[in-house]
Parts: structure tokens; C-alpha cells; sequence
DNA sequence: GGTTGCACTGCACCTAGTTGCATAGCACCC
DNA sequence: GGGTGCTATGCAACTAGGTGCAGTGCAACC
């Protein structure tokens, strides 16, 4: 799932602990993507020893002490690459977490990455069209069994088209209103 | 996620071999449903060993002896069970396969299933648009960051309103052609 | 005659993620 | 004085699922 990508999205907004990532991931990002506070420590611990994020225990009056996770340099560099790699498998939740990441890379690149997704989901709206078409023809008196089929169908369908409208939208947007050039571009 | 109920639907529409499900779960189910050949041998045996299913090893010329798994009558009830059963956490493929399989229960549990998912489908939108007019009351020279985070949210909404009129259109559907009474129902 | 591909089963290992529990101090309520 | 609940971390055990590999036998291709 690619939880390691979602935290350096999630920590380049605002450094925080486990525990802060843990409910931000019930809210905000985890309106579409779930991590227990124990996957979340497992893996920071793992990106800690990659070196992807710097760590600072911070004590407080009142409470535990925390580990303030800060995103390092290797970590910047890659998020950038993860951000500008194609990844064909990458579903609804990935591709957000790239777009929401997206001022912390190349915008063009996942722009591009985005694109490729929009032609993918075209082309099996298309093929699900042609179902639709071929094996319910005149769905109007459909009951039992075969309405149930035709109905999933149906689902698929939907969940498809708006996949691709959303798509449109996000790439006309990008288009009208893309992000400024970086002091790096204009250098 | 439910597996062992995806492939009670699927053997109940049509016994056969841990092979010829995986390759089911290829094509039709396996749109919106993906299980590899070792997962569903698992699963089978596992199914097996509870009674769900009868097995019977067939002999084939040319090819090797497959093990053909039929649905017992412990698995129908397991099934009539399932379809009934309500599940909050539910998520659209577990809702298709229900929906695929409704015509092996009872119809109308799997409609107030459905309409229950609905209904907290149309509340997660309505919280949706409110955050939407909160944060982004004019969206239109958004760029960067904030851009990004509006877009996703816009791919909540849109998902979210895919599913509300998709149930809308499966309920519908359901109430204009209901199953016909069974034979049970009739006595 | 050798390679490739398909049909069919299964073992062993690995990864991701969940659940339950433990610890520990403080705040607040009754 | 006791229960509840929050902040904060983490271990241990479990489940689900994927990947890699392996074997068998036939058919079809070149």
C-alpha cells in the first residue's frame, strides 16, 4: 500500500510523532486510506533506519515524551522519485496521495503519472460498455439473477466514469492553474 | 475480505475446480475482485474442512484429475447468513458480491443492506461538501498545495456521489422487478 | 525431437496489516 | 479513593494475501 509514501506526504506538511500521524490518518488522509498507530510505528521505524526521516525525542510536562519525526534530505529525494515513477497498479488512494504530494516533486510528473491512469480507466470503461451492450441489450425486464449481474455492471460502470471525470478534472485544472516555478526552475 | 463468500456465490452460479474459479476471478468477479490460484486453494480446503463444500475428484483424459467443489447445504445456509448479515465495514466490491450472490438469499435483506450502506454514503458527502465550502469557498485560482488537497476532496465528493446514485439505481431497480416468490416463499 | 504452453495441484516463505495487551503519568469526574 | 480517558510508545501473536517454486502430463508448434 505503500504507507511509507503517504507518511512522507503527510510528515512534509508538518513533522509530527507516531501518535500525531496515527489520528491524522483517522481524519484527513484517512478518509481514504486506514493505518493503525502499530503499522505506523513499524514503519517509521523502518524509514528511520533508511534514513528517510530524522527523529528528536521531545519531552513535555504532563505527557510522554514524544519522537518528532522530521523528513531528511533522502527522504525529500525520495518522495520525489516516487512521485515522478509510473506505477500501472496504483489505485484511487495511491494516485490521491501522489496528487496531494505533488508540490513536493515534479507537479508535471504526476500530472503525466495521472494521464496514463485516465487511458486505463477509459479503455475498461469502454470494455465494460461493450459488455453492458452485448449482454443486456434491453436491460428494462431483467429480474433475479440476471438484474443482479446486469446491476454490478452497472456499478462498475459508474465507478469507472467518474474515475475518468475526475481525472479531467484534476488534468484541465492542473493545466489552467499549475504550480509556480520553484526558485531550482528559475535558477 | 471475505473470500470464502465471494466463492460460495461463484460455486453456487456454477461448481468447479480451484482452477477454473481462479480463472473466474480473472475475468468476471475478478473486475472488481482479484484472488491468486494459492489464495483460492486455501481457501477451499479451508472451506472444505467446515463443510461448506463437497468435494469430488474427477478424472479427466489429457489433463490432470481435477477436484470439483460443489456448495453443500451447510454452505447455502452459510451464504443465506452472510447475505443477511449487515456489515458496516462493507466495503463497494463486498456490497457487489452480495448483490451478485442475492438471488442464493433473501432479496430484500440484501436491499436493506444496501440501503443502509446508502445512507451512510450520503452522510460521508454531505460532510464532504461541507468541508469543500469551508476550505475552498472559491476554488478558482487555486494552485499548488492547496490546489492539490481541493482535488482530492473532489475525488471524495465524486466517488461518493457515484455510489449514492448507483444505490439509488440498484434500489430502484430492485422494487420495480423483484425476485419472483420461490416455491419456500409460496407455500 | 525439443521447446513452449496449458491444465491442475500444492508447499514454503515473505510482507502487510490487525488485535490484544502492557506500561506510565496526568487530568477530570463522582 | 476509584474509575475513565487521553497522550504516548511498543511487544507478541495472528490473519490475509502474494510470490516463488515445483511437479505432472498432454498438445501443438517448428
Amino acid at each position: 500500500m505503500a504507507l511509507e509514501h503517504a507518511i512522507l506526504v503527510s510528515l512534509s506538511e508538518r513533522a509530527g510523532s507516531g501518535y500525531e500521524l496515527a489520528r491524522r490518518f483517522e481524519k484527513s488522509i484517512g478518509l481514504f486510506w486506514s493505518a493503525t498507530h502499530q503499522q505506523i510505528y513499524r514503519v517509521l521505524k523502518r524509514m528511520e533506519e533508511a534514513g528517510w526521516v530524522a527523529v528528536e525525542t521531545v519531552a513535555q510536562d504532563g505527557r510522554p515524551a514524544k519522537k518528532v519525526h522530521t523528513v531528511s534530505e533522502t527522504g525529500r529525494a525520495e518522495l520525489r522519485r516516487w512521485l515522478a515513477e509510473p506505477d500501472a497498479s496504483a489505485g484511487p488512494q495511491e494516485l490521491a496521495v501522489k496528487l496531494r504530494g505533488a508540490s513536493f516533486g515534479d507537479e508535471q510528473a504526476v500530472a503525466e503519472e495521472l494521464s496514463r491512469h485516465r487511458r486505463a480507466h477509459a479503455e475498461r470503461l469502454d470494455a465494460y460498455r461493450q459488455i453492458e451492450k452485448r449482454d443486456f441489450p434491453s436491460p428494462a425486464g431483467l429480474h433475479g439473477r440476471a438484474l443482479h449481474q446486469y446491476l454490478v455492471l452497472r456499478g462498475g460502470i459508474r465507478a469507472e466514469e467518474g474515475q475518468v471525470e475526475w481525472f479531467d478534472e484534476v488534468l484541465t485544472a492542473l493545466r489552467t492553474n499549475p504550480a509556480p516555478p520553484t526558485e531550482k526552475d528559475a535558477r
